[in-house]
DNA sequence: GTGAAAGCGCTAACAC
DNA sequence: GTGTTAGCGCTTTCAC
């Protein structure tokens, strides 16, 4: 072990004899400092082998450029998606993500949404827990002024810019695709309707029934998570309560790929006696068999925005305003729920 | 917007009339200060709206309670399952995690590695690239004295801990098990030679093969990357070289989607004309058709083994020690390439 | 059991 | 162009 003394700006200023003032300006290349100075900061710096201490730059400039993610769950693909451009994006204008993992679950949404205050973090991006009821630790996000940006899973009403996937109009449209094409009996497995995208897909879902004249019987919509474990489930009561649609409409992807499982359990043949499709994909979709058809929702984009938005109200805190970009969708056709006319 | 001042240990300690010190050491549950004190300034810290500064408690304790974390990428099932691994077992030891991901490329590894030391991480878990050689930002680390475990992917011979599957002896072990069912004729997508997994993955197929008496024609063993399109590639190259093995083992999970994918588009039938293994599975793969058989790679395990040997080193710096943890594999069998004899 | 003094490493404001 | 002074919010001695 040689010598496991840290270099700070000191020691590099007694070694060149000036100033600390000047190092630190030298090193962010600050105009006041001469350019043969700078390069001797520089070399010395190097040689000593100096690494510079964020901590104590942030604790003095008071900004820490860094941003807080919350997300519920990383293993799943629009997440894993949404995640990898965010991290990019926010890379790309030097900042840093903290990224931590609610598991869906509110107690450490409000943990982690608390530690990353403490941390300082310059703003937050958050995609909700499946549960999350509780607004207080919002309402002191805004009180204390940190820029905030739901994307996804949205916090309504608080005065947060959001980004969305275009969730009632999207499910719309794509259901009207549908039945055009020639379907008639539909079932949705939908998600809480205390959240935004449980309940916007379902406005979109019966809008477009209701604008077709088509009923649903009640036992046809399901109020379930989002997650595998929930499609299964879901898709067993649907089975156990009578008569099975044409298609199942199902809030999420791994949603479909429970129904997929079960249906597989309960002998009833995909894409044979039921279709399926689901709001969302997977990049794995297409070695699945059968391929589910979705809704494609731009998860990078998403993303994307989500950041820049984030970035921009950072940046320009005195032009803040609250926005709400929506993400347009398209239906894709795979396997599953192929088009009957054609 | 109400008062957006911020409420520091010295609004406390002045609404209680005490000390800034005693106030710090109620919240922190020091046992210097009286149950009646700590009750007043707990109460006090809650009316007022106090959220604890981690930025200066580090600056002045001189640890960060967070670990840097630098993987290659993460859309892909192993490091996604890895990460969440991580993320839990450092939350529950109250350290938070700064991820960052390299996207394989060696300039982003080594800015992540650079701003990480900036922060002031208490330690590393790296995985690094496909292509990473230029080992002098870990020689900096090592004499830094910074604790830093590599899982995964590693670099040898720096005295670092590392955590990795079993990448020999479970991939000898599986090519046995299939040799024994009756396959004679395999090939290999190998891993670049320079990176760990690729090196040793590489070693127990020849092995297994030699001590079958088995020959493998140089044309049968590719060296390439982790990712589909290397797959892909891969495939392709061994279609073209002329005659096609019984049995293909991949690297990694993801080459064995993409030689899949141009398998179909040469028209040859999986897994009528030909088997596939990979090294590494995924939680989509029983819904993928034909499934992967593959020698399921504990990443759990691995992501938990990391993260606590990790914590271990940071907590006990006094008995430090190079530790090589090898988590051990198993081959599951699934549509492809199922055993001869059965 | 409590507090005063000192300092973590850096940057901001202002002087020279 | 360069340096001085002060302070970010907290923790760590160490004295009382």
């Amino acid at each position: 072990m040689t010598s496991k003394k840290v270099i700070t700006l000191k020691d590099i200023a007694e070694d060149l004899n000036i100033s600390k003032v000047s190092v630190s300006k030298a090193l962010r290349d600050h105009p006041d400092i001469g350019a043969e100075t700078k390069r001797l900061v520089r070399e010395t710096a190097e040689r000593l082998g100096y690494v510079p201490n964020y901590i104590a730059r942030n604790l003095s400039s008071r900004q820490s450029k860094t941003i807080g993610l919350v997300v519920p769950k990383i293993a799943h693909h629009f997440f894993a998606s949404a995640i990898e451009t965010i991290y990019h994006t926010a890379f790309d204008n030097k900042y840093e993500i903290i990224m931590t993992v609610s598991q869906e679950k509110v107690e450490n949404e409000l943990i982690h949404l608390q530690t990353l205050l403490s941390m300082r973090v310059d703003g937050l991006l958050i995609s909700v827990t499946e549960q999350t009821k509780d607004i207080s630790i919002f309402e002191t996000v805004k009180k204390r002024g940190i820029p905030l940006v739901f994307f996804d899973r949205v916090v309504e009403g608080l005065g947060f810019s959001t980004v969305t996937a275009d969730d009632e109009q999207g499910t719309y449209d794509a259901i009207i695709e549908l039945i055009n094409s020639g379907y008639t009996k539909f079932a949705h497995l939908a998600g809480y309707s205390y959240t935004n995208i449980g309940k916007n897909r379902l406005n979109g879902f019966r809008n477009a029934m209701k604008d077709n004249n088509l009923k649903v019987p009640e036992p046809w919509v399901v109020e379930t998570g989002f997650a595998e474990g929930d499609g299964y489930k879901g898709f067993m009561k649907l089975f156990r309560s009578g008569e099975l649609p044409e298609v199942i409409f199902t809030v999420t992807y791994p949603v479909a790929l429970g129904v997929i499982l079960a249906a597989q359990e309960a002998g009833i043949s995909i894409p044979g006696d039921l279709q399926i499709v689901s709001f969302g994909g997977s990049i794995y979709n297409r070695f699945v068999t059968p391929s589910i058809s979705y809704i494609d929702q731009p998860s990078e984009e998403i993303g994307k925005k989500a950041t820049e938005l984030l970035l921009d109200e950072i940046k320009n805190p005195e032009m803040r305003e609250e926005r709400h970009i929506v993400a347009p969708t398209k239906l894709v056709i795979c396997d599953t729920c192929k088009k009957k006319e054609e």
